[in-house]
DNA sequence: AGTTTTGTTCATTTTAACTTGAACAATCTC
DNA sequence: GAGATTGTTCAAGTTAAAATGAACAAAACT
C-alpha cells in the first residue's frame, strides 16, 4: 500500500499534508446515487464514482485528486478518464499555474442521455438489424410450411426492431433541454 | 422422449443415444439475437437462450428439452424459467398425456416491455428517488454558500428522475400494440 | 543531460455474477 | 409404499468484466 493512501481515519487526522481527504457524507451520498445509476444503465462503478465526485465537487479535478479522495487505482482513473471524456461526460480545463489536467462534469442531461445512446444502444441495434437480415435469408430457403410460421415470428422481431429505434428520438426529445 | 426435438438434421449422427440435439443454424441465430439483446439489457445469457429457443419453436418445451438442445444445467433452467415465469415472458402450457410443465414464450412486445421496466427499471427510480430524497435534506443543513451551489445540483438530479420516469409510459407506448 | 511530474498501457489479479450439480421435496406410477 | 419422475434450492465452482500496479512514454522542470 503506497505511503499516500495510507491512514485514513475517521477519526481526526492532524494537519501535515493535504492528506486523505476523505469524502464527507453528502459526497458519498451522491457518489452513491451515480453508482447505482450506473449500474442501471451497465457501466462500471469506478466511472461512476468518477463522474459523481466530478458532478459534486465545486472546483475542477485533477486525476491525483480522483485517485486520491476515491482510493482508485491509477489504472482506473486513467481509464476512465478517457472513457468519461470520450463519451463528452467530462471536459478537460487547465487551470493556470497546474501541470496536470484538471475534468469537470459536463451536467447536461441531453448530452449525456445522446452519447450514452450513440456509444451503448446504437450499435446493439444495428449489429441485431444485421443479424435479422441474415435470419430472414436462411428463412426464405425454407420449405413453405416451416416457412409461414417462422416467418411470422421474424415479422415479430423486425417489428421489435423499428420500435426500438422509433423509441431514440424520444428518448432524446424528453431529456432535452 | 417427445418427437418435438426428436429430429435434428444436420449430418445424421446414428441411432443409439438421443444424443446432443443440436440446434440447427436457423435456431442458432435466432438465440443469438436474444443473447445479444440481453446483453443490451442486462439480463443473464441463458435466459436469453431459454426465451429464444421457445420463441421460435413450433411446440412448448419441457424443461428437459431446453436443458438437452441448450446444454443447461438443471439450476440454470430452473431458474431460468422462474424469472421468465415471473416476468411474464414464457407461460405455462399444460401438455395432456405429459406431467413435465412446458412452456411457450410470450411474444406481445407490450407485455415484455412492460414487465421490464416494472421489474428492472421503477425499483431503481424509486430506490433512486428515496437517495434524492435524502440528499434533498442534507443539503437544508449545509452554510447558505454552500448549500446554493449544491443545491443547484441537487435541482438538476431532480429534474434528471423526472424525465426519467416521464419516458416510461412514452416507452409503453411506443411498443404497445 | 538528468530528474521529476504527469499520464497511458497492458499483463495479472480480483470481484461479482452466473452456472453447476448434488441434495432435497413433491408428486406420480406400479 | 418403493421407486421413478419432475422440479427447486443453494453451496461451491467457473467465468467474464473490472481493478490493479508496474513498466513505459512524454513532457516540464533544474
Amino acid at each position: 500500500m503506497t505511503a499516500a493512501l495510507e491512514k485514513n481515519g475517521l477519526g481526526g487526522n492532524p494537519k501535515k499534508q493535504p492528506a486523505v481527504t476523505r469524502l464527507d457524507p453528502l459526497e458519498t451520498e451522491i457518489i452513491d446515487l451515480f453508482v447505482q445509476i450506473s449500474r442501471l444503465l451497465g457501466q462500471p462503478r469506478s466511472l461512476a464514482e468518477i463522474y459523481g465526485l466530478l458532478f459534486i465537487s465545486k472546483e475542477p479535478l485533477a486525476m491525483d485528486d480522483l485517485i486520491e479522495r476515491l482510493q482508485l487505482s491509477k489504472g482506473s482513473a486513467s481509464q476512465g478518464l478517457k472513457f468519461l471524456r470520450d463519451a463528452g461526460a467530462v471536459r478537460v480545463v487547465v487551470v493556470p499555474g497546474d501541470r496536470r489536467l484538471h475534468y469537470h462534469a459536463v451536467a447536461e442531461l441531453r448530452n449525456l442521455a445522446t452519447s450514452f445512446l450513440r456509444d451503448q444502444v446504437v450499435p446493439h441495434l444495428e449489429n441485431g438489424q444485421k443479424r435479422l437480415d441474415r435470419i430472414a435469408s436462411m428463412v426464405k430457403e425454407l420449405p413453405p410450411g416451416e416457412r409461414a410460421r417462422v416467418g411470422g415470428r421474424l415479422a415479430m422481431l423486425q417489428s421489435w426492431g423499428k420500435r426500438g429505434r422509433r423509441i431514440l428520438p424520444l428518448v432524446v426529445s424528453v431529456m432535452g433541454r
